[in-house]
RNA sequence: GCCUCAAUAGCUCAGAUGGAUAGAGCGUCCCCCUCCUAAGGGGAAGGCCGCAGGUUCGACUCCUGCUUGGGGCACCA
């Protein structure tokens, strides 16, 4: 319908330049908008205001011109001109009811777009160290990830969902070292109920303390038997102190890693660092997919290295003049882009750093042929944007390919009350323990019900409440009360008669069924909005007053009225908007139930 | 210090490419079930859109400065 407006405007203006009334070069973009107000018509223009100007004359008088050259439409009842020059346009009621039998008949497919085109965009989010169980913080960027990507998808984009993991690095070779080290007090234990000594240490204080790792050096346990243990004396030999004991933490671990792999060989060093990695990332899988996140890949760190791709997109600049030599390591010229200051990729002591593995793979996704890459991140990560688009522009590829999203923390209430978290001592609280909580339909839809970049409360009691106060249950609660409308047809002996309330829409000719019918309309533009701009909150906004344009509707009329005819028409609205909701909350990752 | 995101009703937040009288929910106050789920609905009150300039027919929206708050600024990951 705004399409159609818009070629009428379009028309009226070709009409007033061939009376030389508007310049013949003009191409303005023409902006048809809801009308907000019922007294402003369906819809509206601005378009005599904008072009008030170039045509030399008053915005009305300008508006009164094109009225005039507009061509008569079937669709239009009514045109004024109001306020400073606004144009607005009356849908008549057969436009206006259309939208039902458009719902009814697409169905799932319902507010579908093609706007994507089949471009190929890559969407990267979480990626959190496999170095414990997701927390709370990561659920944020699971949810709005998850949820873009689902949008792009349903706008028409092949959609590629990808979790970096970053399974190279000395948090990994902690993480390891804590599972051995915990491994060998479990050892320890066992020795001591067989009356020998124990191996008596202090776990390192900036070990890996949660009790997870306690459950994965068991899973080594199982795997090796006994075949790990070395003696404390063995383990701390020239490892410096630990900070308790006024030494260096960094410097205490980074010794027991060296000890680990010197003690245990490469190899078996290796083949526990995989059991570790395994675990945890395969637990992040888990929790993800109860969450509702699937990827299509989870992308090594550790590949890049072994397959050559951080040599050959090092090689790549080096060629192209962006990589420079000083004090024995290397370094990229990200400076030479707008970065504030040049980033090192190869240390002295030989070994590529984090970054270099993040330019190979930002090569790598560029090799791989996608039209765009979508990178959110948590809001910390922010300091990584200019020298992300530096590689971009370094690599020679252009800078619009690349997108980015910060998502900002959520802080958890119980009602008024800030739940505490702490990453220390692994008391924190986990995204499982969230879900676990307060379900997954109030998690991800909390989490997307804000825009990204706005900090946000999360108010678990609320999250739980099954109130009208509680979004997502007023949403659903909706849905479920069209289905239980159809469930008593059948009491009532009456069937739907689909046919029939389609024909009879016009009979519903109330504010409140008005309104649900425009606001059905404004779906689809509502799913492309939100795919396009990568606000999936607009659609949580917008499934809340589809709900209450349905409640207040319900409340006010009868649906399961004796006249067929009336009550048919009814029944396809309330089929309309059942069906909207369900497509929405399903983009949404929250469910719709029948029945609650 | 530099970078970045924010600042809208008592609270939590919307306000798409600048448009008409700035909107919801909660909270407060009134009201509505002999009726399809009251897990709902109707109404009232509540605003210097952080401050100050600028751009223009028009600014919550764009630009600049300032104030306040979140988060970043490592040969760490």
């Amino acid at each position: 319908m705004k399409e159609h407006i818009a070629e009428l405007i379009s028309a009226a203006i070709d009409s007033l330049k061939q009376q030389d009334i508007l310049p013949a070069d003009l191409s303005p973009r023409i902006m048809v908008e809801n009308a907000k107000d019922k007294a402003h018509g369906d819809f509206a223009t601005n378009i005599a205001l904008m072009l008030a100007k170039p045509a030399g004359c008053a915005p009305r008088e300008l508006a009164q011109k094109l009225v005039d050259a507009l061509p008569q439409s079937s669709s239009v009842t009514q045109v004024d001109i109001a306020g400073p020059g606004f144009i607005n346009f009356f849908a008549s009621a057969a436009t206006i009811t259309a939208v039902v039998a458009d719902v009814l008949s697409q169905k799932d497919a319902f507010g579908l777009s093609k706007v994507g085109g089949h471009q190929k965009i890559q969407v990267e989010f979480v990626s959190a160290n496999p170095t414990g169980p997701l927390h709370v913080g990561h659920g944020r960027g699971a949810a709005y990830g998850a949820t873009v990507s689902d949008f792009l998808a349903a706008a028409g984009f092949d959609v590629y969902r990808e979790y970096y993991v970053n399974d190279a690095g000395r948090q990994m070779d902690i993480l390891a070292t804590s599972v051995w080290l915990r491994y060998l007090e479990l050892e320890s234990l066992e020795l001591e109920s067989e009356g020998q000594n124990g191996i008596a240490f202090d776990f390192p204080s900036n070990g890996y303390k949660g009790g997870y790792i306690l459950d994965i050096a068991k899973k080594a346990q199982d795997q090796f038997g006994d075949r790990l243990v070395r003696s404390a004396a063995d383990v701390f030999s020239g490892v410096a102190a630990d900070e308790p004991q006024g030494g260096d933490k960094e410097a205490h671990i980074d010794g027991l890693i060296a000890q680990a792999k010197a003690l245990l060989g490469a190899e078996t060093y290796d083949v526990m660092f995989d059991i570790a990695l395994e675990d945890i990332r395969g637990d992040i899988e888990n929790d993800l997919g109860e969450f509702g996140v699937a990827y299509q890949n989870w992308f090594s760190e550790r590949s890049l290295t072994r397959g050559g791709d951080v040599e050959t997109a090092l090689k790549k600049l080096t060629d192209a003049g962006h990589i420079y030599e000083e004090g024995g390591a290397q370094w990229f010229r990200s400076t030479a882009f707008g970065d504030d200051k040049d980033r090192c990729v190869v240390r002295d002591n030989g070994m590529t750093t984090y970054f270099a593995s993040d330019i190979a793979y930002m090569h790598n996704k560029f090799e791989r042929g996608f039209d765009k890459l979508l990178y959110v991140f948590g809001a910390d990560h922010h300091g990584y944007l200019p020298r992300l688009k530096a590689v971009c522009q370094a690599l020679d590829y252009p800078l619009e390919k690349l997108d980015f999203r910060l998502v900002q923390f959520a802080i958890l209430y119980r009602g008024s009350e800030r739940v505490q978290m702490s990453t220390r001592s692994g008391s924190f609280v986990t995204l499982r323990e969230l879900r676990e909580e307060v379900g997954n339909d109030a998690a991800r839809f909390f989490y997307v019900s804000r825009k990204s970049d706005q900090h946000m409360d999360f108010d678990l009691d609320l999250a739980k409440s099954q109130s009208k106060d509680n979004p997502v249950y007023y949403i659903q609660y909706a849905h479920a009360r069209v289905c239980s409308v159809m469930r008593k047809l059948a009491e009532h002996e009456w069937d739907f008669d689909q046919e029939a309330g389609l024909a009879a829409l016009e009979l519903l000719d109330s504010d409140y069924e008005k309104n649900l019918m425009v606001a059905l309309a404004r779906y689809p533009e509502v799913l492309e909005n939100c795919a396009l701009h990568y606000e999936p909150h607009v659609m949580a906004q917008f499934m809340k007053e589809l709900a209450s344009d349905f409640h207040t509707w319900y409340n006010a009329l009868k649906v399961l009225e004796n006249d067929a005819q009336i009550r048919n028409a009814r029944l396809a609205l309330s089929e309309a908007v059942r069906q909207v909701l369900a497509n929405g909350l399903g983009l949404l990752g929250v469910s719709a139930p029948e029945e609650m």
